[in-house]
Formats: structure tokens, sequence, C-alpha cells
DNA sequence: TGACTATATGGCCATATGGCCATATAATAG
DNA sequence: CTATTATATGGCCATATGGCCATATAGTCA
């Protein structure tokens, strides 16, 4: 094993390892988060979320194309509107353990 | 509502999101993640950590610093070693949410 | 005590991030 | 067609991150 340079296993695990660092970056940010809970209740334009979140809207534009390219919002065109939506309700989810780690946290 | 500067849900939710983030931030590195693989199994001192990352170990050091504090890890010392162990269990789980994301991505 | 070992911290540097402004692009409306 | 609206992109800047090296700190052992 562990042949030159790397075996196959070591070098998806890597991989994999980089993929998912990458979705988590996408949530450590204040301003995509607020987005996602947004989006948890239904679709919204660039604009609606733009006067939400009290941004820039080239800001927005592009924490939504981080979340895009993370694979974590889907969106569509309509009109010159593009609608944005939650891909993976799981996401939410991920967020009961964060609370776990929150409240842990707290009677420290 | 909403009277100055905000009201308290509000500025709640805001620091809530900032822990939130902070979480995530912490899981946004691939060492990071693969010491977290590490302690699932079983408690690690910062030397045999060192080694299996192949980092310099002021670069584990300050790793295991970000986790700690985040909540995510705990430390106890013992002689002149410090072993590390996983806090919160359920930030595995989190990783079965992500790899969703992963897997919606290859199917794109 | 002093020497040794394990870990943590400070300094440094290259790169990434998050914000804004200005502007480009795309679609609609007239 | 032109003007307007919605969104995306490029440039810029201040700050954060992740890595290393060098060194400080803390604990052990003789």
């Amino acid at each position: 094993m562990a042949i030159w340079p790397y075996n196959r296993q070591y070098v998806k695990k890597r991989e994999d390892y980089r993929q998912v660092a990458r979705i988590h970056r996408a949530l450590a940010n204040e301003a995509r988060l607020m987005i996602i809970e947004r989006l948890k209740k239904r679709e919204h334009t660039v604009g609606e979320l733009t006067k939400l979140l009290g941004l820039d809207q080239s800001t927005v534009s592009k924490h939504l194309s981080i979340l895009l390219t993370a694979g974590i919002l889907d969106n569509r065109k309509q009109a010159n509107n593009v609608y944005y939506r939650l891909l993976i309700p799981c996401v939410m989810d991920m967020f009961s353990c964060t609370s776990k780690v929150l409240k842990k946290m707290q009677s420290m």
C-alpha cells in the first residue's frame, strides 16, 4: 500500500475532504446563513434578498453564487428576475447539531 | 417592535448566526476534517496527529485550538501530552448531509 | 537542579474572503 | 430601436486564513 505518489483510496479521501470543507466554507458566513434561513420558507429573487439583508446587491449576488456552486442552492430565471431556492433541505438539519455545540459551549 | 437599535429577538438571531458560522468555519478546512475523522475513533495526542497529517506541529496545534474554541473538541493533559477527543459526535452526522450535496453535484 | 520532551505562541508571508463602488450583461417595456 | 430594470462581474481594499520557522512554555525525569 501507499505506492507512489499515494494510493487511490488516499487520493479519493483527500478530495472528499476538500469537497466537504468547501460546503462548510459556504455555510461559514452570517449573510449566507440568513439567505438559507429565508429560502427555507420559499424561493426569493436577488432583489428581495438584497433588501432583507441590507447589503450591497453585488455582495448578495456573490454570496448566492457561492451557495449555488457549493450545490446548496438552485436558481431559475423568470422575466428579468432570478429566483433562488434551497436545493438540499438537510442543510437545515445540520443546524440542529451546531445548536448542540452551542448549548454545550454555554454550559461551560 | 423593532425599537432602537434592534429588538432583542433580532440581536439574538444575529448572534446565533455568527456562532453557527463560526462552527462551520471550524469545519471548513481539510486538515481539521481529517483530525475529526481520526478523533471519531479514539482520542489522540498532538504529536500523533502531527505525524498522521504530515503538517508542522505548530500548524496542527493551531488547528486543534480552533476546533477546541469552536466547542467541537475537548482535551485533557496527561504527563506532558495533551489528548484531544471529539466532544460532539453529531458533527459526524453532518457529513451525511454534505455527502448528499456532493452526490447531487455529481449528478449534474 | 538541569536536560529533555510535548505543546503552544509569535512572526512572517502568500493567498482567500467579504465588503463596497462602478460597470457590464440580459431581459423587458415602450 | 432606446430606456429601464434586475443581476452579474471586475476592481479595489482591509482583514482573515493557513502554512512554516523559531521560540516560549509546561511538564517529566534523572
